[in-house]
RNA sequence: GGACGCUUAGCUCAAUGGCAGAGCACCUCGUUUACACCGAGGGGGUUAGGGGUUCGAGUCCCUUAGCGUCCACCA
């Protein structure tokens, strides 16, 4: 075969990917026995919901320099190329295309949709295979795995029914990132913090001015909180009832003492709404106070708004104002406040927080291994400052809220049931702290009776509650001998907690029942009658009751199959995507042949973007070493941002995307991966210039018109004849000896942007420029012709090899046409 | 408010404490049978500013400024 004209990789490039592929030696089982330690790296799965972008070029550039790499060097290398659903993101996508066509999620069955976003799904996990082999990765396709395999899937059960039964995983009622246009919850990571300027408005709140950005959620407020240490509050104690009028009438409003609050900012008091503020959700949790939700999942104001019912709440506020102004609660307006709101990183509409029942993990006990792990060098960094970005994050991480309230991701595993209700004879234990007005427990325990279907009557003690609840049921208030008056961890069945002046008062609305354990309603008035030192402490402190209504607790199952019984409800929510990716190395090596997992794991390199070290990165640190013991990978390589050639991000909106299939197409894949490499340095940002593409695709030119001049001249060389080297000869083969050692500690050292560099820079300037140049004249005198020729092929030959990992194809096509009878991807690389 | 980066030629970026470099761009010359997707040569720098450590600093330390990213808070 002989080189022709210029170098034309579209006429070449399939053809040798099929030529590996079909070799076999992508499988690392089909290597020969020489490649025995194993190397592994897992492909980040790509969203399946569109193309490849420059990034993802990036990323099978980087690894499969690291493949073939390794792969030469003879190592059992393993590259498992996989894709992800990509939960939220895909259903994002396909929301918008569902809008073109004039049709929206909300009015379809939700297994309609599944199975549209599914076929959706497929159709584009089909079309990034091809471009992932048209940027000539090496990669082991038999054992490619999607997110939602069925033996993925499977681990993800796995994992959280271990993480359940550890007590790892728990549903809570708590304050969530609601997007009401996707109608889901997002994660802290999966919002934005945008500055604006808004109006801050002074209310007047009773005898409190109260700052506010968002009058139209204060409706509900109830409680006005303030620093116990502010002077110019002292005056008001913690639990005092205020009478007050607000936005719809007036008001019981009460005074709750918190250090949280900022006494310098706005007038230091501050009203509080639980249900859609995080830190007033903090307080109120402190504090067992009320929380009532004002605006509904969709961004509409509830009932409790009034005549405002029904309204958008932009559109409310407005109006909101105007009334507070005409009741002359208004106190002043300050224009351009400048403070940051939270978006959805989507759709960027607002969030609204809200509380919502979710599954959530702990994540203290998960990050206290994944820390040491990172502090003890067990993983190491690339480059070295993510070590401090990632141990920071860590160290403050927060519960993970799991469930997401779309359709397209894996079903949580959990059912729920109402449990029947529980109605026997039983005698349960339950502490009681303070004082029982009835019978006048102190700080004991007390057992309480149970009867099969009936309450005892209000107010009083029956028994729905389990076995350690506290129930606190007194006369006073804290202030009080260590008497509390609040209700604790029984909220579930208690529904309301009320306030009386004197018992007579509690009477008329509960009255005492005959079946009180041991007491007739008339003993028990008698009782009261005959105890003048609780009469005084009423009237000081009033007296509290408990009103208890039946609660239908629900009961909960989790497993990797569904329950049996019938009547069981399965979650509707989805698992955070990240739950899944978070499981992906242990996941992948265990879904394979089972000696996979043995050989494989832990991984050697996980090579990804570091935008997503958090989202990703981290949770398969701790997911990793929770499941498996182990860390899932020992070098983390982080590379940067690709950004177009004026260093801008790159947006659709923009328009600056540079599409890595339309590269590839005008200048070959090598030029494009060798360009995607050159200069650029891990963590660091590229800016990728088509011009700089071009350039590298002459090189690849220059490459083959070497190749074509060597493989003219070296024609009618006898390789059989003993060759004596001149010295300037091996002058020339001592550099390239000397380079080869350099590049191989440059790979070692991940160093590839500088590796490649070397080698560009010797094989044109030092090759072409001067060892061919001079090799003109050596070649045409018969005495130095055949060491000529010996030399030349040799530093080609070496120089291919090098040359392999960053420009595969090019360097493979040269090699199939100088009949060098093997495979260069299997070559053992120069030592 | 906290953390972490970055600042080197016109542009994009390199440089274990040891002669400041590459690619692109620019200028001059050259069409020579591997290649014009080329060759030979050239211009271009107070390494953001200031201070310090050192025989020696782009590199280490302190400091100022600008840019960027992340985290937290934001009534």
């Amino acid at each position: 075969m002989e080189l022709e004209g210029q170098y034309d990789a579209k006429k070449i490039e399939d053809k040798i990917y099929k030529l590996w592929e079909d070799s076999g030696f992508f499988n690392p089982d089909n290597l020969d026995k020489k490649h025995k330690k194993p190397f592994t790296i897992l492909m980040p799965p790509a969203n399946a919901n569109g193309n490849l972008h420059a990034g993802h070029a990036l990323v099978i550039t980087i690894e499969d320099i690291m493949t073939r790499y390794k792969r030469m060097q003879g190592f059992k290398t393993l590259w498992l190329p996989g894709l992800d659903h990509a939960g939220f993101e895909t259903q994002v996508v396909y929301e918008k295309k569902l809008e073109k066509e004039g049709r929206s999620r909300f009015k379809m069955a939700p297994e309609e949709l599944y199975q549209e976003i599914l076929q959706f799904t497929l159709e584009n996990k089909k079309n990034i295979e091809g471009q992932i082999k048209k940027l000539g990765a090496s990669c082991d396709w038999s054992r490619e795995k999607f997110t939602l395999d069925a033996d993925i899937v499977k681990t993800v059960y796995e994992t959280f029914d271990k993480l359940k039964k550890d007590n790892l995983v728990y549903r809570g009622r708590k304050i969530i990132n609601w997007c009401s246009k996707h109608q889901t919850s997002l994660s802290d990571l999966e919002t934005l913090d945008v500055e604006q300027a808004d109006k801050l408005y002074y209310l007047k709140y009773g005898p409190f001015v109260i700052a506010t950005a968002r009058p139209e959620t204060k409706f509900g407020d109830k409680y006005v909180v303030m620093h116990p240490k502010d002077k110019r509050y002292a005056k008001y104690q913690n639990g005092e009832k205020l009478s007050l009028e607000w936005i719809n009438g007036p008001i019981e409003a009460t005074v709750v003492k918190d250090e949280a609050i900022d006494m310098e900012f706005g007038t230091g008091a501050m009203t509080i709404t639980p249900w859609h503020d995080a830190v007033d959700f903090g307080i109120a949790e402190k504090h067992k106070l009320d929380k009532e939700q004002v605006i509904d999942f969709y961004g509409k104001l509830l009932p409790i708004a009034g005549e405002f019912t029904g309204m958008k709440t932009g559109e409310a506020r407005a109006k909101i104002v105007e009334k507070l102004q005409a009741k002359g609660l208004v106190e002043k307006i300050e224009e351009n406040y400048k403070h940051a709101v939270k978006t959805c990183y989507k759709c960027n509409s607002l969030i609204e927080p809200q509380v919502k029942e979710q599954w959530f993990l702990k994540m203290k006990p998960l990050a206290a291994p994944a820390i040491k792990a990172i502090e003890s060098g067990k993983i190491t960094f690339i480059p070295a400052h993510y070590k401090k970005i990632s141990l920071h994050w860590l160290k403050n991480i927060l519960d993970w809220p799991l469930s997401r309230q779309i359709i397209w991701g894996i079903k949580i595993p959990a059912w729920f049931k109402d449990k029947p209700k529980v109605r026997d004879e039983k005698t349960w234990e339950m502490k009681i702290y303070g004082r029982d007005i009835f019978d006048g427990i102190v700080n004991g325990t007390k057992k309480i009776e149970t009867r099969a279907g009936r309450p005892r009557g209000e107010g009083k003690y029956w028994g729905d509650f389990k076995p350690g609840d506290t129930v606190v049921f007194s006369l006073a208030n804290e202030k009080n001998d260590n008497v509390i008056s609040s209700v604790l961890p029984v909220q579930k069945s208690v529904k309301k907690v009320s306030h009386f002046a004197t018992i007579e008062e509690m009477f008329k609305k509960y009255e005492p029942g005959d079946d009180y354990p041991g007491k007739t309603a008339a003993q028990i008035k008698k009782w009261w009658k005959q105890r003048p030192d609780l009469h005084t402490r009423i009237q000081r402190y009033g007296i509290w009751a408990l009103e208890l209504t039946e609660v239908k607790e629900q009961e909960v199952y989790i497993g990797t199959t569904p329950p049996n019984i019938e009547d069981w409800q399965q979650d509707s929510d989805v698992f955070d995507t990240w739950f899944s990716s978070g499981q992906w190395p242990f996941a992948t090596l265990r879904a394979g042949q089972p000696k996979d997992f043995k050989t494989f794991y832990p991984t050697d390199v996980m090579e990804t973007a570091g935008e997503i070290i958090f989202f990703w990165v981290a949770r398969m640190i701790m997911l990793g070493i929770y499941t498996t013991g182990k860390v899932p990978f020992k070098t983390v390589y982080l590379h940067g941002l690709v950004l177009d050639a004026k260093g801008q991000k790159m947006s659709k909106s923009k328009g600056n995307v540079i599409n890595p299939m339309e590269i590839t197409d005008k200048y070959g894949t090598d030029a494009l991966r060798i360009g995607l490499v050159m200069g650029n340095t891990p963590g660091q940002s590229l800016a990728l210039d088509e011009n700089k593409i071009k350039g590298y695709r002459n090189f690849a030119n220059k490459i083959w018109n070497a190749a074509k001049f060597v493989q003219m001249n070296v024609a009618d060389s006898d390789t059989k004849a003993k060759i004596k080297l001149p010295a300037a000869h091996k002058k020339n083969l001592k550099e390239l000896q000397i380079l080869k050692k350099e590049i191989t500690k440059l790979m070692d050292d991940f160093k590839f942007y500088i590796a490649a560099e070397k080698i560009y820079h010797y094989f044109w300037h030092t090759f072409c420029d001067k060892i061919i140049e001079e090799s003109k004249v050596q070649l045409a005198d018969t005495k130095t012709k055949q060491a000529t020729q010996y030399m030349l092929l040799e530093i080609l030959t070496e120089s291919l090899k090098i040359l392999h990992p960053f420009m595969p194809f090019i360097t493979e096509e040269i090699w199939q046409q100088l009949n060098m009878q093997s495979l260069l991807m299997v070559e053992q690389w120069p030592t």
